[in-house]
DNA sequence: GTCTATAGACGGATAGAC
DNA sequence: GTCTATCCGTCTATAGAC
């Protein structure tokens, strides 16, 4: 670390640090009802610390959902250099329910602000970006030009998947017995196979 | 129509239609970012006016889920008196479908608000309400003690028929196609029969 | 990089007249 | 049943010192 960057204060992680505690107060009060004020107590800084960091509050969900999506997008253009066989199906359901379990919550996050989410302008239409992310990993589950029952039941096996996840992650005694579960029923309707 | 009743300005339906406009701008662009004042601005009244009628904005809110869960809870008190066929399996899918689509979209407004209206003083526990009537309307699709794979296809079969009539209601050109084609995954799932 | 202090706006809710 | 007027709280965001 540089001389430079050890100035009075400083917390090295201060960004990283916002983040994490943004994410869960925002998935689990909502992205309205947490204040920045409430965000910055946590932290121990105080609210114009977090401008530092942060142009809005806006920009901070903004820099969380970058993240997911990146992680989305990376798996789609993997997805695309595969062919289109019963493994290579299962190995993205298999991905998919990876980045929305095991990952860093943004996903249930957005879930239970999309009204919040939707209507932010730095991220101006994101429902329609959320539906091309949908409909890009649809493709990697079809044939092309499917007719509309094949898409819907590609589309049917993410939703599942997230849903599975995120509605049964605590009941079910055995997280790996859940994932399987989930995906074998995610398998049967993509035609997918392990 | 009673003389008591003929009041000054007095519109009969005031509290119906505070009801309709609050939904519509409760779904649209979600519950904490709708203030009383844009709401009392589309019908031509004032904030206190809707006081008159709801005593809180949570209220309002809770006047609208009351009459979804009802819907719900009807579907479950009819469920229970039908045998467990396959047949029965596929209407009580039906019913559901119909429900969520056709209804008064209540089920959309929800969706896009989960953490406002998760966190509502007086619908506490109210994730917890949601998922008595997951579990519900799961033992109507599912034998005594089914296990958690059977259970979690009921769920999912659930989920799927909410998810398809939501994300592509406007998709599909055909309604009537949409619908037979969603039911037809939630049947597969459940081994419901037409 | 973090602080104190404050501007500036808006929201929910109530009181009391008509 | 609806109105005007107002109280009081909270929030985002910024200015400027250290």
């Amino acid at each position: 670390m540089s001389e430079a960057t050890k100035e009075a204060h400083a917390r090295p992680d201060t960004r990283a640090r916002i983040q994490a505690v943004a994410l869960e107060l925002f998935a689990e009060q909502g992205y309205d009802k947490t204040s920045l004020r409430e965000i910055a107590e946590r932290l121990d800084v105080t609210k114009a610390a977090l401008y530092y960091h942060f142009k809005s509050k806006e920009d901070i969900v903004a820099s969380l959902v970058e993240d997911y999506f990146g992680q989305i997008d990376e798996l789609v253009a993997w997805g695309r250099t595969l062919p289109k066989t019963p493994e290579s199906r299962a190995e993205v359901l298999r991905r998919y329910f990876d980045i929305v379990a095991g990952g860093s919550g943004v996903f249930r996050m957005l879930q239970h602000n999309q009204a919040s989410v939707n209507s932010m302008a730095a991220a101006k239409h994101r429902s329609e970006l959320f539906r091309e992310r949908m409909d890009a990993l649809v493709s990697l589950l079809t044939e092309p030009d499917a007719p509309l029952a094949s898409q819907l039941r590609a589309a049917v096996a993410l939703a599942s998947v997230s849903f599975g996840c995120m509605f049964y992650a605590d009941r079910a005694e055995d997280p790996a017995h859940l994932r399987a579960t989930v995906l074998d029923i995610a398998f049967g309707l993509t035609g997918a196979q392990d």
